[in-house]
RNA sequence: GGCCCGUUGGUCAAGCGGUCAAGACGGCGGCCUCUCACGCCGCAAACAGGAGUUCGAUUCUCCUACGGGUCACCA
């Protein structure tokens, strides 16, 4: 005569722990107070969507705040969906914004800390060992029912107006006796496992979220599946198992999680399990059409995490975007520790919105702008040779040629406590610099502004007095001197009082200079750039202005 | 449709019964200034709507509207 310990032993011969003692082998972790346990589990599908980092980065905060842990867990349960390589491309892409795990799998293979294996389809007896216990206690049983079958109950509930799923009359499987699960199971057909959920249509569940504060829901009373047709659990069952073993603390996950939390509590308590305390983000919106969806991978181009590499964002910037997003008071903080890493920010969980942000690329310039105007000119040059080495190779080849002079450029306007703001990603650097590589300016804009005499009068009287030696007082004075002589103000101020007494101000004279020497209207400081340029170049330069004007 | 979550300026958001309703990005104006930036100063700009509770609601309750999420052998 069947029971369910035979058909528990039926369904998982090769069984023989418990969930107690699995529980024994991973023990609670020594932490110290408030020390939070999180986790980022993704599934390797090859593509890490912006969302996925905010999320991860949100986890890795929390952890690292509270001097807690922080776990990489792959949810490869899902066969159809995984992507070769994909593991070892989601570590990289985090590890570039800076986020590193202290447990799981490892870039280059294998995986660290005691609470593993890290990857779900290597976890595949503890999954089994938990649900052999349910099925034992009779809080499990197997269903063979067909996708058609249920599709069709399915129909008929909608058309009824029925909460639709597999529950009541329609859980067939649920009024099994142990003979008759056994029966079918030794004719060879394939089945499910699902849960005999206590719940009742109508019954409440309360919870409390970190950051929406309390819930309360209509609680589970669908016979949710456990273990798949293959043997593999389902997302809710790796969960409730994954999370106790590990001993996460402090569940971190996206807010399409909050509808099936029901269902987890309820796993939860059926195995006998503390309830997980979970902490629920909103995602990333983008707005279109006046109104509001989630970042799409198919539609966005930057919804893809490699979308921010390529255009040259800093990651630094990225994360800090980020973080601003996360706990509004960043930026305050940001403002009082204007050279302390992002690391040392005290994140706070409970300071999130519960409202999704929408995705704010002009904001992000503007944190980006100022992650490198902190930058040295050193780092700068580190950082956009190695963006330029894979985005944009004759970029590459121009800055590397003379890594000296470049730093020099980056160098000008740079450190003190104004830097300029004008690079707000590596994609940036060419168009910044293009007139210190290049001289061949088109000059008829400045002839049609001045007149080609006025320019070419001031060239060559500048080219007389010009004194590459002149700090940058006596460089400017020295402009100023050559004003009178050629009917020019040398003060500003003096000059818009009257402006018919002069044909212009300095502001002209050092204007045309200023175009001749970098074919430009605006630059950062003039006297840096022609002293980082050097004589010859600088009158080569004028020189052949000169010459096209005639 | 059921259940759930959300709604303060264009955007991110402080606020947690009494505020002239912070701040940041963006916009606009000005100052500084050889240009452009930077910096500084200032301006415009918000509590989705309606009922309650209260001496008093952005804040508490309910309803409505709108937005989002979820209802799989996907996560």
């Amino acid at each position: 005569m069947a029971d369910n310990f035979s058909l528990a032993a039926l369904m998982f011969p090769d069984i023989s722990s418990t969930p107690d003692k699995l529980l024994e082998a991973y023990p609670p972790r020594a932490l110290k107070e408030g020390a939070l346990v999180t986790r980022f589990a993704p599934s390797p599908t090859g593509f890490l969507h912006i969302g996925n980092v905010f999320t991860a980065m949100v986890a890795e905060r929390a952890a690292r705040a509270s001097g807690g842990t922080y776990i990489l867990r792959i949810e490869d349960t899902d066969k159809k969906r995984e992507v070769e390589g994909g593991v070892q491309l989601l570590i990289q892409s985090l590890a570039g914004f800076g986020i590193v795990f202290d447990e799981g799998p490892m870039d280059g293979g294998g995986e660290r800390g005691d609470y593993g294996p890290y990857t779900q389809s290597g976890r595949r007896a503890l999954y089994h060992t938990f649900c052999r216990a349910l099925v034992e206690k009779g809080l499990a049983y197997p269903c063979f029912c067909t996708e058609e079958a249920l599709a069709g109950s399915r129909a008929a509930q909608e058309e009824q107006g029925m909460t639709p799923g597999y529950w009541g009359e329609h859980a067939v499987c649920r009024r099994f006796s142990p003979d008759e699960a056994e029966r079918h199971i030794k004719s060879g057909m394939p089945y499910v496992v699902r849960m005999r959920s206590p719940g009742k249509p109508g019954g409440r569940v309360k919870f409390r979220d970190v950051i929406r504060g309390d819930i309360e829901m209509e609680e589970n009373f669908l016979d949710v599946v456990l273990l798949k047709k293959d043997g593999l659990p389902t997302y809710h069952f790796a969960h409730v198992v994954d999370d106790t073993l590990m001993r996460v603390n402090q569940v971190i996950r996206g807010d399409e999680w909050i509808a099936s939390a029901p269902i987890h509590l309820q796993m939860l308590w059926m195995c006998g399990l503390k309830p997980l305390k979970y902490a629920h983000v909103s995602p990333i919106m983008k707005e279109e059409d006046g109104s509001r969806r989630k970042l799409s991978k198919r539609k966005d181009p930057e919804a893809a995490a490699t979308y921010f590499e390529q255009q040259g964002y800093p990651s630094d910037a990225v994360i800090e975007y980020l973080l601003s997003i996360a706990n509004s008071n960043y930026e305050d903080w940001r403002k009082q520790n204007r050279e302390a890493s992002w690391a040392s920010f005290p994140f706070s969980l409970g300071k999130m919105s519960a409202s999704g942000a929408l995705f704010d690329i002009v904001k992000l310039q503007s944190v980006s702008g100022d992650v490198i105007a902190r930058m040295t000119a050193r780092q700068v040059t580190e950082h956009a040779c190695r963006w330029a080495q894979t985005y944009d190779a004759s970029l590459y080849g121009r800055l590397s040629a003379d890594l000296a002079f470049t730093q020099g450029i980056f160098a000008i306007d740079r450190g003190g406590s104004k830097p300029r703001k004008d690079i707000t990603r590596w994609g940036d650097v060419g168009d910044y610099c293009d007139y210190f590589f290049s001289s061949a300016f088109d000059t008829s804009g400045l002839t049609a502004q001045y007149g080609a005499d006025v320019c070419r009068d001031v060239l060559s009287a500048y080219l007389d007095i010009y004194n590459p030696a002149d700090g940058k007082d006596e460089w400017f004075a020295a402009i100023k001197n050559i004003c009178g002589p050629l009917g020019f103000c040398p003060d500003v101020k003096q000059y818009k009082a009257e402006p018919d007494k002069h044909k212009g101000h300095v502001g002209d004279i050092s204007a045309i200079i200023r175009f001749a020497v970098t074919g430009r209207k605006n630059t950062p400081d003039l006297h840096a750039i022609m002293a980082l340029l050097g004589e010859n170049e600088c009158r080569g330069r004028m020189e052949r202005c000169i010459a096209s004007l005639r």
